[in-house]
RNA sequence: CGCGGGAUGGAGCAGCCAGGUAGCUCGUCAGGCUCAUAACCUGAAGGUCGUAGGUUCAAAUCCUACUCCCGCAA
């Protein structure tokens, strides 16, 4: 099977070296253009090109993928895998492959349709999320479902430990949807409108606490966008306001504190919320380096978090 | 050269603007108190103030360069 790969997250890493291992090695790669990275701007690949580089994979980066759509064809792919690309494909790409062009989504479509659907599931506080290999169309993970994967979200799960264990399960349904695809017992259920919903992307600043949500509601954000976007809230000391990021754990607590006050004793801190409190343990101030709640109070004099 | 914050005993910070005694909250160690304790009391050890120059009678503090850490923005 010429298989064409077109990704560019590192959730994609593990599907990416599980057709290697099986000998389904890809045509060639498409993923995004290396882009500038870190504090000073150094211009870093995507991991999987590295990866496909040293596999000796072709590897495209164009601006738009539309601009390379004969490049490709001339390739003959029989299936498209998509995967966190960041792009939207036009339509001389999804009538590429002479077979299919699927799509590997980290949640349960049709629910969170989206970039963010990692972080949705634990803000939601679904118990389970999973995999879905779908048929990519014009609109966003809207096609039509060939396979589904679930995996429950854990108690203590954060953004990060559900993605990586979601990159593992991706992989395993991939190969299993490659091999429905090819012995012709695929297939196609499709999408619920009723059961639709659409998380937009994340932005920076998207982190900031709203200390008027339930306690409940604002732990599990701070799991949900660890490590992305992150969390964070504005600490009050004396007249000015410094940014205060906040690190999973957190611990819901059964006290009455107004929103946004704080109680700080004996090294704990703990804020108030819509319904009670917040314990927090791990923070960074700005400027300086994580660390524990305990040590951030030693030096530090915070009045009140907006 | 994208913008900004920071480096002071083991930890987190103040002191810098208006140069002149190394400070705070903890931790560590010793002693005391206590049935007992992570609690309380007393005492002690521990710092070339990131590095290298410069100005000065005198530099943590002012000037210059450099190293490292961090946030924002991308």
């Amino acid at each position: 099977m010429r298989i064409l790969f077109i990704a560019t997250g590192d959730i994609a890493l593990p599907s990416f070296r599980r057709l290697l291992a099986e000998g389904k090695t890809p045509i060639a790669l498409v993923t995004q253009p290396d882009k500038p990275v870190g504090r000073h701007q150094v211009l870093m690949p995507p991991l999987i090109k590295t990866e496909a580089l040293a596999a000796g994979i072709p590897v495209f980066q164009p601006e738009t993928i539309g601009d390379c759509a004969e490049e490709l064809a001339a390739l003959g792919p029989e299936v498209a895998v998509v995967m966190a690309y960041g792009q939207i494909l036009r339509k001389n790409i999804l009538t590429l492959p002479s077979s299919a062009i699927i799509n590997l989504h980290a949640s349960l479509l049709p629910r969170f349709r989206g970039a963010a659907c990692i972080q949705a599931a634990i803000d939601a506080g679904d118990p389970e999320t999973g995999i879905t290999a779908m048929h990519v169309v014009r609109e966003l993970d809207a096609g039509d479902i060939i396979l589904k994967r679930s995996i429950p979200i854990h108690p203590e799960e954060t953004g990060g430990s559900l993605h990586d264990r979601l990159a593992d399960l991706a992989a395993e349904v991939l190969v299993e949807t490659l091999e429905l695809l090819g012995s012709g017992n695929a297939t196609r259920t499709v999408q619920d409108p009723a059961l639709v919903s659409y998380i937009p992307k994340l932005e920076r600043g998207d982190g900031r606490i709203d200390w008027n949500q339930s306690a409940a509601a604002i732990e599990r954000r701070i799991r949900a966008y660890d490590p992305w976007p992150g969390t964070f809230t504005g600490a009050i000391e004396g007249a000015t306001e410094k940014r205060l990021k906040i690190f999973p754990p957190t611990r819901p607590l059964d006290l009455d504190l107004a929103p946004g006050a704080l109680e700080i004793a004996d090294g704990r801190l703990l804020v108030g919320c819509a319904d009670g409190a917040l314990e927090l343990f791990q923070v960074q101030p700005d400027g300086g380096k994580r660390m524990s709640a305990a040590d951030y109070l030693r030096g530090r004099k915070p009045e009140k978090f907006v």
